[in-house]
DNA sequence: GTCTATAACTCGATAGAC
DNA sequence: GTCTATCGAGTTATAGAC
């Protein structure tokens, strides 16, 4: 339910990386042998150590992969659930919930995994790996820019697009160790609640049309 | 200067689980051997194996000394820092951002760091884990507690505890990616104003003497 | 309680035929 | 590109003397 089986039309290469991208997801990265990918990718060793030298290789392809995924798999389902910008994001956000709870909790979000998993000990992930955050803030920033008139003016979209993920990231983290979304829903809750705040701020500091002639 | 030497002083069980406590703290309980505990503590493997069955019991006895550790390692000298909860409460917070800064983004939180990794594939390990958060966000919830007649009525104590603590987690998950303190800057910047907010929103909505007038 | 030696196994990676 | 066979080192854990 929460990963398929891989399909054994793709080629060598492509089952290769969607076998570690699962196993790596699961159970991290040191944990997941090579003799595991071969298993479930169902390729032996000479193929894999063909297309990767090593398997920090495999890595890089793994993380290559999922800058590929956030748009069909994190963004486009949620932009299909909502239509209101604020909603959207609220919407990304309950993704990350269907997905602790229809995993039991056993998967959350690969990258935050990977990036304390990794970034101490293997430096050159760490890039792919901020990679992957920054798209996915970029996406986020977005949304709040479409209604960032609406906030008060000191509050920069990017930065509060950090602030969201910072909070979901942990959450993510506080759901697994309880093996509950009470704590997300918690952090979700307040979460809401400021993003609420700060449109009444918004909307008391003033109007389109007061910031319209606010020039000097 | 993030972590000491061993004391030799100690005895060889404590020296066993301080070593253990630190390589599971830079590298991760997986990426760790027992091999490598044996040369930090200088112990041979039949004393580690006399007081230990297997290192998942290792484990179980460096998240107790963790529990241990929240009062002098992370509360004590943030509180000493600061008088005042609400500064106590980002002095706790900036006692993580000194860490990582030290450390190189090499160390943030090592109870994250272990409940990432082993929530799925160590269920014995988790409830400990869960521990852990747990004592933190009580703490915190204390702190908040303090000032909570401040701050709108509606803001349960815990619940904002756990939305500091979730924020805390992710801000550090994001720093260690982007090896710079920006994106927990960033996340603490958005915490501090939405504190900020609620207690002006919460001086809005009435004082002391309002609230002892308000039952029925 | 601590020592040495090692069993039993898995790790990432390679060689060389096809 | 894919196969089988395997290398050498490392893994967790154990045996048995002291």
């Amino acid at each position: 339910m929460t990963d398929q089986p891989i399909d054994s039309k793709l080629n060598a290469r492509s089952r290769i990386v969607e076998a570690a991208r699962q196993l790596f997801f699961r159970q991290g990265y040191t944990a997941t042998g090579m003799s595991q990918i071969l298993k479930v990718a169902d390729v032996r060793s000479g193929s894999l150590y063909y297309f990767f030298p090593s398997k920090a290789h495999v890595l890089r392809a793994v993380l290559e992969t999922y800058l590929d995924l956030l748009e069909p798999n994190i963004l486009r389902p949620a932009f299909e659930r909502a239509a209101d910008p604020l909603e959207r994001l609220f919407a990304v956000l309950d993704g990350y919930r269907q997905l602790l709870q229809a995993s039991n909790f056993e998967l959350g979000c690969p990258i935050g995994n990977l990036a304390l998993e990794l970034s101490a000990s293997h430096p050159q992930a760490r890039p792919l790996i901020a990679e992957n955050f920054e798209a996915w803030s970029i996406a986020i920033t977005a949304l709040i820019e479409s209604f960032a008139d609406r906030l008060p003016r000191d509050v920069r979209p990017a930065t509060l697009a950090r602030h969201v993920q910072a909070t979901m990231e942990g959450a993510i983290v506080l759901a697994r160790a309880y093996h509950s979304v009470e704590p997300f829903d918690q952090a979700m809750h307040q979460l809401r609640d400021y993003v609420e705040r700060l449109l009444r701020d918004g909307a008391i500091q003033g109007g389109p049309s007061d910031r319209a002639a606010e020039q000097p």
